[in-house]
RNA sequence: GGAGGGAUGGCCGAGUGGACUAUGGCGCCUGUCUUGAAAACAGGUGUGGGGAAACCCACCGGGGGUUCGAAUCCCUCUCCCUCCGCCA
């Protein structure tokens, strides 16, 4: 959420943020107008909640009953009119709330212009993709094939768009969670285990809510929401807190499952475990002080770049443009794997500065060192990768002709003396 | 699931309708004293909002209600504690 100063101050810096994100201005205008109403009321009704305090306490001081009866019943009218105005002051509230929550965050100044994904840049490109003497083979023909991936049990059992690992292929996949966890451990992040279900004010804190509704997973019967990832209970730890400056930066890691509707790709990316209803994933989180946040954010992208290297796997930085930014970040760096099954560069890693935008509406602040004023803190996230597409990374890209795998050298300690899947 | 007890400032803890402008203590900050520190003493010490300012408004777990006036009374929800039941 963006702070209500800045419409006032500034409203042309909001107007040009969403212009560059190819995004109606109108509800700069509208905002302006709630707020001048919203301060036009509050004056008016403080003005006479000062009066109400001040002649109750004369009230309780009086000794003559019928001055005491007068003032009563001028109270009792002025209690009406103050009720009205309450209820006046809680609708523009809510509606000027319900706009502002609708507005994404400022891009960064260095974010190039575009209006989608096709105009991303790419920053730099890592490791040479492997030469196949061989046609390499797509994940979903090697998984069924080595009986680690079985996509008609995952349907039978639940529905389109799951799928069961077995055997060396769900060994794999936890091989890389474990692995994750440990490097961004040695990083410098602490590592969290997190309840999977959140409640809706803590969704709305980072950002999810109201806007992404449909997206989610939700049990009506508790009124518990399933994370759609890490990052949603990873802002709300501290929600209304005030930590103390000493306490910053502060780095944590966590493995979740992640669960996501997908209404909106609906149709898209349907073969493989590329996209799916239920996914795993590491996630890095850091909560820091502004000044720091743009060091915090090349420190992530670092980060999450190794355990690309680590991992053998050639990749590429891509810098989303202001077209493909997401809603809560300033400015966004992809990793992206060469997949040459699916003959494909995949998405494993998205790491942003979302600058004070969620802390905003998580009120998360910190209080500084020398005193004074209580600041909002900026926090970041980026996926330590995903893990489907991290997947589909190792075995198109360590698939041998005969069909089997070779297993990264890095996750060999979890593998149990596996060093190749076969059939 | 059942019965009971709780939630007050950074912390402890008092407050059962009007002097609460939230007592007191601890902690913290500033000052006095001191070569310095400690101790003692004095003052200060929450968050958010409105206003050019003076100042004002709101907040005692959340929401709603009664009242001229609510930390205090009523309803409701959440969380914590004790016990019982059930349970991986």
């Amino acid at each position: 959420m963006l702070d209500i100063n800045l419409f006032r101050e500034n409203p042309e810096v909001v107007r040009d943020a969403l212009t560059r994100r190819q995004m109606d201005v109108s509800v700069v205008d509208r905002v302006l107008e709630l707020d001048a109403e919203r301060r036009r009321l509050l004056t008016r009704v403080e003005t006479l909640k000062a009066e109400r305090n001040t002649v109750s306490k004369e009230i309780g001081r009086s000794k003559d009953p019928a001055e005491r009866q007068a003032k009563i019943e001028a109270m009792r009218q002025v209690g009406e009119e103050i009720a009205a105005l309450d209820e006046q002051v809680r609708q523009v509230e809510e509606a000027l709330t319900a706009e502002i929550a609708q507005i994404p965050n400022i891009p960064k100044a260095g974010v190039p212009l575009g209006r989608d994904e096709h105009e991303n840049v790419v920053i730099r490109t890592v490791g040479q993709p492997r030469t196949f003497d061989f046609t390499p083979l797509p994940h979903w023909d090697l998984g069924p094939r080595l009986g680690i991936i079985n996509f008609d049990q995952g349907v039978k059992i639940t529905g389109s768009r799951f799928y069961v690992l077995s055997g060396a292929g769900a060994r794999l996949q936890r091989a890389l969670i474990a692995w994750m966890l440990d490097l961004h451990i040695r990083q410098g992040y602490t590592e969290q285990y997190l309840p999977f279900m959140v409640k809706e004010e803590t969704l709305f804190a980072a950002g999810q809510l109201p806007k992404f509704r449909d997206n989610l997973y939700h049990d009506a019967e508790e009124d518990f929401w399933m994370v759609p990832t890490a990052e949603v209970p990873l802002t709300g730890l501290f929600m209304n807190e005030i930590l103390e400056e000493a306490a910053l930066p502060i780095h944590y890691t966590a493995y979740t499952p992640c669960f996501r509707r997908e209404k909106m790709s609906a149709g898209r990316d349907v073969r493989g475990i590329k996209r799916g209803h239920q996914f795993d994933k590491v996630e890095m989180y850091i909560y820091c002080r502004p000044e720091e946040s743009d060091r915090e954010l090349e420190k992530m992208l670092a980060d999450a770049e190794q355990t690309c290297a680590e991992l053998g796997l050639p990749y590429r930085v891509v810098q989303l443009c202001t077209g493909d930014l997401g809603f809560n970040a300033a400015i966004t760096y992809d990793i992206e794997v060469w997949a040459p099954g699916c003959n494909e560069w995949l998405e494993v890693s998205s790491v942003s500065n979302v600058t004070d935008f969620q802390a905003r509406r998580a009120n998360i602040k910190y209080r500084p060192a020398e005193g004074g004023k209580t600041r909002l803190v900026h926090t970041l996230n980026g996926s330590g990768l995903g893990l489907p597409r991290t997947l589909i990374a190792v075995l198109e890209n360590y698939q041998q002709p005969d069909g089997s795998i070779l297993v990264p050298e890095v996750l060999r300690p979890w593998m149990g003396g596996i060093d190749i899947i076969t059939p």
